[in-house]
DNA sequence: GCAAAAGTGTTGTCCTTACACCCATGC
DNA sequence: GCATGGGTGTAAGGACAACACTTTTGC
């Protein structure tokens, strides 16, 4: 069952094999794909997004994600962290894909699909570099319209990330290495769009017993200082749940 | 900020803007995409999938999802819809998108992008009017190795779908109008692949209060009837909860 | 001493789990 | 009457929500 034909083949044959597929796939309509990125940012008390001025005419003076084409050969992540390095100069940031998005009339100059990528970061701790085309950070609050169909790319995308956060622990890499839970709770409030109960949050984080106590306490904030703690990101590995139960 | 440049422009002038972009699509690298259906089904006792034998004959023997490329100005939600239509007749299913692949090594003849669909329905419920290609149900139990990096999708599909089951009264397409809890509980059963405790499934679904006491019984089956039920889709609609609380 | 946030516990409610017996039906 | 699954309740433990006061620090 394992590929029969190829395996049993000589290296001729399947070079034939290999010909023919490509004839085959050289037959396919090609279409023109993008990548756009969506990119989160936390600075300590608001969520934000990374926006650019449209490159295009028509969309002149409207607000567009960060995105380009995929090149011939490129896997569509690798295009996804291209673009977010040669629009913003930040390296090494995780982006994960949300989905595709394919309405025919999404670009004016015909048929262009898109595959939307996301990342949730620390506004403080990446430096934009290039600042090309008016490059920067909007608050989520206080969006227009955007150019192409990138406003419904976004709003998807902050849902997405509203219920990836709440299932994974995305949002310990927006703070820094040490953190009060004031800082977390002000994360989750913030990205959620809610209030917590402090002393439930606390509960709760101390029930899953992620938290590392460094000892340590803030300074530099004109109140009493909190204690620090690290996330067990090992431990979290390990434990990872794998079954919620049903629930609608 | 909304368009300002389009919606001060004479006609002349936005076509003139369509015109430069649909240049600047047309200067864009293009890429032959595929979708695949990864379709379960559920016969009452079995999770299966629907594969058929791989048209490509480097793959010949080989199992495969069902595919098709998308065609020039297919929307993709269309092409998968399409695709299901063509290869088994079946008519009016509901498609999900799941994820895009990108690998550029996928498809051995060349660089092909695939957009990944997912449905579940009751093979019961739809009849396959068109066997070419050795299509029919598999268990989902005893897959070999699979086309191209199809047993991948298959495998992320599966997931994707136990996880969407959970959230999302998915089950209820696969029951007839009217079902026992027994039927309910063995999908449930067999789609997460684990055992549960009747009283306690019988309890969660009551408390849920979606679903709706027929005052009908059962027959046919070799013991004593159960009570058949509806599911509330307009009150489950109504009180979709959005806030599920953060867990990991 | 005042402002601001840290830190801390209890109670009631609800949900989850584990578990065992009698009942109705077909054969 | 036997096999098969239908139908039911309870008790214990765990999670969650609501809620207020004292403490520490900077200013």
């Amino acid at each position: 069952m394992k590929r029969e034909a190829e395996t049993n083949l000589s290296t001729s044959q399947q070079a034939k094999l290999i010909k023919d597929a490509t004839k085959l796939v050289a037959s396919y309509p090609k279409v023109p794909i993008t990548v756009d990125c969506v990119i989160f940012g936390f600075d300590g008390t608001e969520l934000k997004v990374l926006l650019i001025r449209s490159d295009l005419e028509i969309f002149k003076g409207s607000w567009s994600l960060l995105g380009d084409f995929a090149g011939d050969n490129e896997e569509l992540d690798e295009a996804a962290d291209r673009v977010l390095r040669t629009r913003t100069g930040m390296d090494g940031v995780y982006l994960e894909q949300v989905r595709t998005f394919s309405k025919p009339s999404r670009h004016p100059g015909g048929r262009v699909l898109t595959v939307a990528y996301c990342s949730l970061l620390n506004i403080e701790h990446h430096q934009l570099k290039i600042l090309d085309n008016e490059l920067h950070w909007h608050s989520i609050q206080s969006l227009g319209d955007m150019a192409f169909d990138h406003k419904e790319i976004l709003d998807y995308c902050h849902k997405w990330l509203q219920k990836r956060i709440q299932e994974h622990p995305l949002g310990f890499n927006l703070l820094p290495d040490k953190f009060s839970l004031r800082e977390l709770q002000n994360l989750y409030e913030v990205i959620l769009d809610i209030k917590l109960d402090r002393r439930n949050f606390r509960k709760k984080f101390f029930a899953m017993d992620f938290l590392i106590d460094t000892g340590e306490y803030e300074d530099d904030v004109p109140h009493r200082p909190g204690r620090l703690y690290k996330f067990n990101f090992q431990k979290y590995e390990k434990n990872k749940k794998s079954w919620v139960g049903i629930d609608f």
